[in-house]
DNA sequence: GTGAAAGCGCTAACAC
DNA sequence: GTGTTAGCGCTTTCAC
């Protein structure tokens, strides 16, 4: 492995004036321009990059920051990191990605990892309803930024889409249309994204009088699996549901394959809208009407914040930045009455 | 910020005693239980971490990897991502990840700051044919493995799928139903995925004395527009094709997009294989024919075979390790005559 | 059974 | 215009 000093040997200059040439310091402490170009021509020659390791522990400073998701492998999660990755290559950062594997405690495993290895700073988006360890993180001085869910008591930054509002459209979409009966299928109970899109789906039924009836609100995660039980539950219901709003891509994938199974069609039989679209939604069996959010802009503006942040730019710890999420009308609601 | 130094002075114990106890070495250095649980307790109450860079500069070894896919949305990398990442887990390894953004120079801009950061291994999906790169990695002794390509020339393990029999399994398919007018998208030209699964599809159709007729092949990317642009140009092709042969998931949706604006439908006009499967494959529309690899396992042995080479374990450095695909039968392939 | 000290590769204050 | 040196936080050799 080749060092500073074998440089600096190599060229007859001290450890210093390497330093100094390959760091763009050169003009700035009067190097000459000859030792300048011995140096630089010298450290190609010899292959020589220089190890961050060493340099983070002088500098206490990495440019590289801490991400950490539910998981990687969701269309989601995989757009939000991609456009993560896109505005750190231009800075110069390096992403350290962890896979929470929809578990908290690995979610707090990996935190504590990434602690040890010294990030600038973290953007993560939290599996569940559990912070107590980004609060340790907090406390300890870190910069975290949290993307797709808000903790309240937590004082840092969340960024997250408007699901309030994303849920009142959709549910007015499906009113619209005729629909009064509506099968709600939730993700996980507790967090804000779920919260906040059940309580825009209840507002709206009772704007418009129609009773809300607990029995249609169904389901306890946002895994494929919770909306295809959820949704055999929900046909089996009385009255008969007329539509379905799937809470997320996975959930609606799940309730496609539950009503297909039971010899269903989309929209004559029952209408659907999902909560997020897929590059895929129009390519569906019945091309999917559903609630787009802005991921890209979910991930630039995360990675952005971060970074005020760890240049200790004065932003507002506690704030949220809420992205409009807007309706895409395709196939899969049908009008009724 | 709490380091080993302040963890030694207030258990008034040395630097050494601590780092010996919190490295799990206190019965091999004979310390006494007394010392090992003070310096335990002392540290827990300072909630001390110890610091990676520190540890990582020392040791020459940071126990974290570095991983370049050409692009984290593609469900076909995040996939594989997210494999290597629960393998890294289990072994306490991190994972340092780059998007190349399907571009090379990004690719070797993204290496090249990966060598910096002092990784132990690195595991590439490399987005082109280019591999001067890599190569300049291997020669300075990195440990690399390669997925989802390989180079002869290159002298490091790679991992990747049987594109030539899914490619010919794909073709007999076509065969079998009737088929002899085969369009074949292909991706980019002169990688090893591209050119194998090419090879497939013509042995197959000679070995069935079915003349190839070069002006069926056609595109040069594995991205969405290719298979669009692609599809609108054989569908125009005289003699008529009955059936097309996507090379990659993103082609298959451009294809799909294509069709479906020519007013034609699947399979009745006309009939698609697609390599590579994905979860909502049998939700589309026409539910998808498709060649599956095995993506998980292609993460899971890469990660394993990265940390053989680490630990300096003999492997065979020009190995490639070829994993099997397998056709779906679904419903986008009609039989014809 | 425990500690002192050197050193991993780098930067920066200070010196000349 | 360039060099000496201390030190970032850790591990380990050698010493007692």
């Amino acid at each position: 492995m080749v060092t500073m000093k074998n440089v600096a040997k190599k060229a007859g200059v001290s450890n210093t004036t390497v330093s100094r040439v390959l760091s763009g310091k050169a003009s700035e402490y009067g190097i000459t321009e000859e030792t300048e170009e011995k140096v630089k021509k010298i450290a190609k020659e010899l292959n020589y990059v220089p190890n961050q390791l060493a340099k983070g522990l002088r500098l206490k400073q990495t440019k590289s920051i801490g991400l950490v998701v539910p998981d990687i492998s969701n269309p989601f999660f995989s757009c939000i990191v991609k456009n993560i990755s896109k505005e750190a290559h231009k800075l110069g950062y390096s992403l350290s990605l962890y896979d929470s594997q929809d578990d908290t405690n690995i979610e707090a495993n990996n935190l504590n990892y990434l602690q040890n290895r010294v990030v600038d700073g973290f953007i993560v988006c939290p599996v569940g309803k559990k912070y107590k360890h980004i609060q340790g993180l907090v406390k300890d001085g870190a910069k975290v930024v949290v993307v797709d869910r808000y903790f309240p008591d937590l004082k840092c930054p969340s960024i997250i889409s408007d699901n309030y509002q994303g849920a009142v459209d959709g549910t007015e979409y499906f009113i619209e249309n005729g629909h009064e009966k509506i099968g709600f299928i939730q993700g996980e109970i507790g967090t804000s994204v779920n919260d906040d899109r059940v309580k825009g789906y209840r507002d709206t039924l009772q704007k418009h009088n129609i009773p809300v009836n607990d029995s249609l609100v169904v389901g306890d995660s946002f895994g494929e699996r919770n909306g295809y039980i959820s949704t055999k539950l929900l046909l089996n219901r009385k009255p008969k549901v007329t539509a379905i709003f799937a809470t997320s891509n996975l959930i609606s994938h799940g309730a496609l394959r539950a009503i297909s199974e039971e010899g269903l069609q989309i929209p004559e039989d029952i209408s659907i809208i999902s909560f997020d679209d897929q590059p895929y939604s129009d390519l569906l069996k019945t091309p999917m009407t559903s609630i787009t959010q802005q991921k890209e802009e979910i991930g630039r503006i995360a990675f952005k914040l971060l970074i005020e942040f760890i240049k200790n730019v004065k932003i507002d710890r506690s704030q949220i930045v809420t992205l409009p999420t807007k309706l895409i009308e395709r196939k899969s609601v049908k009008k009724i009455n």
